[in-house]
DNA sequence: GTCGACCAAGTGGTCTGACCATTCTCGAGT
DNA sequence: ACTCGAGAATGGTCAGACCACTTGGTCGAC
């Protein structure tokens, strides 16, 4: 083993414990936190930041992954403007990434994640009703025009039906109620058309749901925040108890809170 | 938004124009949500790995990140059983940091969030109501006594503030309301710390303040939710709109903003 | 002068091969 | 039977090279 004497010294002076790619992301972070990189603005160059740092590029590389995986940086290859890492911010894709992946690990529970579903859904569409503007009530038409084709298969009713709750999410107007409406219904996604294909009764199902959103909209038109709550909550409830009757969906169901 | 975001027409045709990282990604994200890697479960080593996807291990290397970044994998150095990338199931810290972000991005509002919070918090409280335990309100008391320490900072106080925010959202039993609980306080720790810092009649709020929780916790205690539910509301929205005496603090601020 | 093809530069994307630091395993020596 | 050290396995890091793509300019043909 010679030990060839190179002199390596390795410089362990300003990474205390942290990792090459952690201290790239302090740098970041910290940069963000303190409002000096705002949405549109680019990094360095990754061979640039890398010297500046003191680290390799492909520390600077793991440290923009994380970033991304987190929908704060987007990255574009070529010269010029267009190319370059930029602070973008689209937190829905990695909201929902993130919640699928743990909802299939078994950390959330489905039940849970649909309570969790009904309080978010709560709050939008009360939003909806103070803030839904004609476009928004026409896309909510649209949606519940797709699902009264009678020649509908389950896929496509699923998607009209995730289409209205995310237009309802979307006009009320809070960002972060409705990207999580959105991560949350794609998260439950898988088990919600699995429970769908085996259901039992999916015609009647059909017909109450397409009863249901007829309400919901009503509701909203004429911006009675009250009922629309109540009626949104009892349609998911009610839904998803008879897409999984074995399990009765747990919580206030003995609470009839009938304000109207 | 180009249909072809990674072409890599020139490779070994097996990656479909994906990138070499999001082939790994992909590979380790289909074995989750088909149930084949669970917790505790470790990924193949990253030299092995990246032979099998033939890919670099630094591709690897970067999928891993993403995970980490989600909260999926946990990283250790050293050989045998505890080295390795084994899935694991932390999202709480994962969610806490993108919402910290898109806070500080100014992609989520503060008005939004402390929206969404009293949404959550409402859930919480009433499943507390329910289920919370003696250790529960052991640990809510607990956080009650610090804040009730007559020369405890701001600081501190605020800590212990969502020490009891968050004992009662454990108490819940809904992980996926825990974890959002608490990544949305983090979220706004600091713009709320910049406002009690500069609000007028600190001793006053912090007064009120007490009042709420010693009301807070007694609902929690008789198992009242509706009126837990209703008292939380009340105790974010006014202790708010104290903070922010320039915000009336309504349903929604959510307008559209033009940032630069 | 105008227009198009081409080339140079700069960017992220990828790969290779090496070495370092940490941790476990197992066998030699006591 | 016990202890300790060498080796192996693993993630962490680095340097350097090349590829693919985009922009912006230059230069030639018309």
């Amino acid at each position: 083993m010679t030990k060839s004497d190179g002199p390596r010294v390795t410089d362990p002076a300003h990474r205390d414990g942290m990792r090459a790619f952690e201290v790239v992301l302090a740098w970041v972070e910290s940069r963000i936190l303190a409002g000096e990189l705002c949405v549109g603005d680019q990094l360095p160059p990754e061979r640039e930041l890398a010297k500046q740092l003191e680290v390799s590029r492909a520390a600077v590389r793991e440290a923009v992954r994380t970033l991304q995986a987190q929908g704060v940086v987007r990255s574009a290859v070529g010269a010029g403007g267009t190319g370059g890492t930029t602070v973008t911010a689209v937190p829905a894709h990695a909201l929902t990434r993130l919640l699928r992946l743990h909802v299939a690990l078994a950390n959330f529970a489905v039940d849970d994640v649909i309570e969790a579903r009904i309080a978010m859904e709560r709050l939008s569409i009360r939003l909806a009703c103070r803030n839904a503007r004609a476009s928004d009530l026409a896309e909510m038409r649209r949606a519940i025009a797709v699902m009264d084709d009678p020649e509908i298969d389950k896929s496509r009713f699923n998607d009209a039906d995730t289409a209205l709750h995310l237009a309802i999410a979307e006009a009320a107007g809070n960002r972060l109620a409705a990207d999580f409406t959105g991560a949350i219904r794609e998260s439950i996604r898988g088990p919600l058309l699995d429970a769908i294909r085996d259901v039992a009764g999916w015609e009647d199902l059909i017909e109450t749901l397409r009863a249901d959103h007829r309400r919901l909209y009503a509701a909203i038109e004429r911006r009675d925040a009250d009922a629309a709550e109540s009626l949104v909550e009892d349609h998911i409830r009610s839904a998803w108890r008879q897409l999984r009757p074995g399990v009765p969906a747990p919580m206030v169901a003995s609470e009839v809170r009938a304000r109207r």
